[in-house]
DNA sequence: TTGACGTATAACCGAAGTAGCATATACTTT
DNA sequence: AAAGTATATGCTACTTCGGTTATACGTCAA
């Protein structure tokens, strides 16, 4: 989990995941989103990565990122056993999560 | 948020976080959990503080440590946004969370 | 008031992270 | 094969991290 908080500590390693959440994408689609270069973004994503917090997939010539959610999850779950001390947003978070929970069950 | 997740990617913070959720303790209290030295365990503190994750108090001479819940709340909202990526845990996560939200609305 | 206790800070260390530039690698198209 | 495009890695300089020892400071007890 060091990995996945560490990488998540950085806004623009935030961003690329927001802009993953949205459709997978390849390295040059998302450089036009940044400032820095592309090696930088590459290291960006070499971190994500080594998180397992995303994955590549070879492309023709590209390289395609996406999301792999079983890290955001690990995270997510440790973070929510701590949930009781913010229940001032319990209220908000419970309505979501409720639905979200009645969604799941449906799935099964 | 950036401090947050920084502060989070530590074990040994994460394990404060544990220790101070079960209740709220002195620097020694905390201190008997770890190998490391006090001056070590201080500096934890202080990230843990400038994180806004925790928040001390005089205590006489002590000092005594608490969970501070809305850093923790902000970068849990965050990281559900992409809670849609991990929805094969959502079954275990959607009771968990389901329940919580029904203690909450009982709570109310 | 003296001395022990509890905690924070300072100064320092080695290891590891970060950013920019240059360069290497890999695939595609011609 | 050559040239171009897409992406990754190396290198160097700088900063940050996690830990240590030494020390400062406030509070309590005697």
């Amino acid at each position: 989990m060091d990995l996945a908080f560490r990488a998540l500590a950085d806004p623009s390693r935030r961003e690329i995941i927001g802009l993953l959440a949205e459709r997978s994408r390849t390295v040059s689609e998302l450089l036009e989103h940044f400032e820095f270069t592309q090696p930088a973004l590459s290291k960006h994503l070499r971190l994500l990565r080594e998180a397992g917090l995303v994955a590549v997939e070879d492309d023709g010539r590209f390289r395609r990122y996406r999301i792999v959610g079983e890290a955001l999850g690990d995270i997510t779950t440790w973070l929510l056993h701590y949930r009781r001390f913010w229940t001032g947003r319990l209220d908000a978070l419970g309505g979501v999560l409720d639905r979200e929970a009645k969604k799941g069950r449906r799935a099964r």
